[in-house]
DNA sequence: ATGTATACAATTGCATACAATATAGAAACA
DNA sequence: TGTTTCTATATTGTATGCAATTGTATACAT
């Protein structure tokens, strides 16, 4: 039942090195625990317990809680003690809306003032994705170049504070739990979905990019749901 | 030039009584301050000064640092040290982007799926605001009931996530500077304004909502950046 | 048998103490 | 005089311990 720290721990320090202070790493840690569903959501959280399994005293855990708290992953649960946000059905309804809203924002902005070389950068990332596609990469390298895609036009967005929120509700999307990256028949979909954004981005056309990019979101949330429905879990956008 | 601290102090306790934790208690005493200016963006925080100032030991101060910190309020300044936050003429033009996109959202949703309570609920606070300018009162009262308008159509947009990304970016807002309420002329803009999304709301048109709401926020940063250029500071939306 | 009160355990909140790191200032050398 | 390095000090990071609150079980009363 224990879950395996040391195991999420490795991944933390390869990624980030371990010049990380206790407290970022935690944090890290323990949105990979969630990530993989070594805790789940709506488990309650006990300091004493889960400092000793980390390997650091209370104090600088305190902090990471603080600071995913006021992230929205964790919350003061329904009884008491500290919990791992629980999203239900109109939650995660309500999330994607927010994710479409604002992917649209971003692509309406990029379409609209992105440079050329960030132009130029976002049709590349979108070439790449295509020859993957046509290579036939797995599920979670897809997964990946998708993620740089989106990235690339919500940088040009060049707006900090959409950026912020994007990348908040990211990790809140980590409570609906392990990504499979299953559902091999939204592949083509997703790609001409992805070449109509680029498209209006690169003729600079701000509300056909938006129009794309909540479209995209929109078919994104159906996979989703469709999912669910089957039972299996899955993180396709 | 030492900020009366006391003074915030005994502000929070009155708005939420004494009952609440050191480190909730801080992080609104902070908020205070910077709202009055008696912390300027960019200032620089140290830790055993502001627990001793404060009355409390560092544990529960770094909590609601890191807190703060998460919240985009404060961040790890350009040399060194926790700093307050400072936005740049580019941060508040990108701030009120985010919250035109999504008051528009806001009023989308609402004019789409309010319960006819919220509904009327939102006509009877526009009703006041209204009755309120004739009466010609002062304009902090103005603003309480703006901000009352605007939070009616929040909560029946029914979404979550929206809800905690507008709250957030209105703690940003703090970052503007103290609070003036003047340009007496905006107001009976404001007010027409309100109505239409009102209406929008009202008619059930969500398109209409939407731009209405858009518009007025786009009016909003408009006269914001005309109170900046006289020098003036003041909190318009 | 069920409801309530009281005692005990578990957990969280806060403060003090200690360790590590970063910064500024001075001294020494080029 | 400028630069570099070493040291002293200031600041942040982490751990431990104690106090206060909250949850829980047991016993007693109705």
């Amino acid at each position: 039942m224990s879950t395996d720290w040391a195991l999420h721990d490795a991944a933390v320090t390869r990624s980030f090195g371990d010049s990380l202070s206790a407290v970022r790493r935690i944090r890290h840690v323990l949105i990979a625990a969630i990530t993989a569903g070594d805790i789940a959501p709506g488990a309650r959280l006990k300091e004493a317990e889960l400092g000793q399994q980390l390997g650091v005293s209370r104090t600088p855990l305190r902090e990471a809680l603080a600071a995913l708290r006021a992230e929205g992953i964790l919350s003061i649960g329904e009884d008491t003690g500290l919990c791992v946000r629980a999203l239900d059905y109109q939650d995660i309804h309500a999330l994607y809306q927010m994710r479409a809203t604002l992917e649209g924002m971003a692509a309406e902005l990029a379409a609209a003032q992105a440079s050329p070389a960030e132009r130029s950068f976002i049709a590349a990332v979108r070439a790449e994705e295509a020859s993957l596609v046509t290579s036939g990469a797995t599920p979670s390298v897809l997964a990946e170049i998708n993620g740089r895609f989106h990235h690339a036009i919500l940088l040009a967005s060049h707006n900090p504070f959409l950026i912020e929120t994007m990348q908040r509700l990211g990790t809140l999307i980590v409570l609906l739990g392990p990504t499979a990256y299953s559902l091999a028949s939204r592949v083509d979909e997703i790609g001409s979905e992805h070449d109509a954004v680029n498209a209006a981005i690169q003729a600079a056309r701000p509300d056909d990019a938006g129009r794309a990019a909540r479209t995209h979101l929109q078919n994104a949330v159906r996979a989703r749901l469709a999912i669910m429905a089957t039972g299996q879990k899955g993180n396709i956008d």
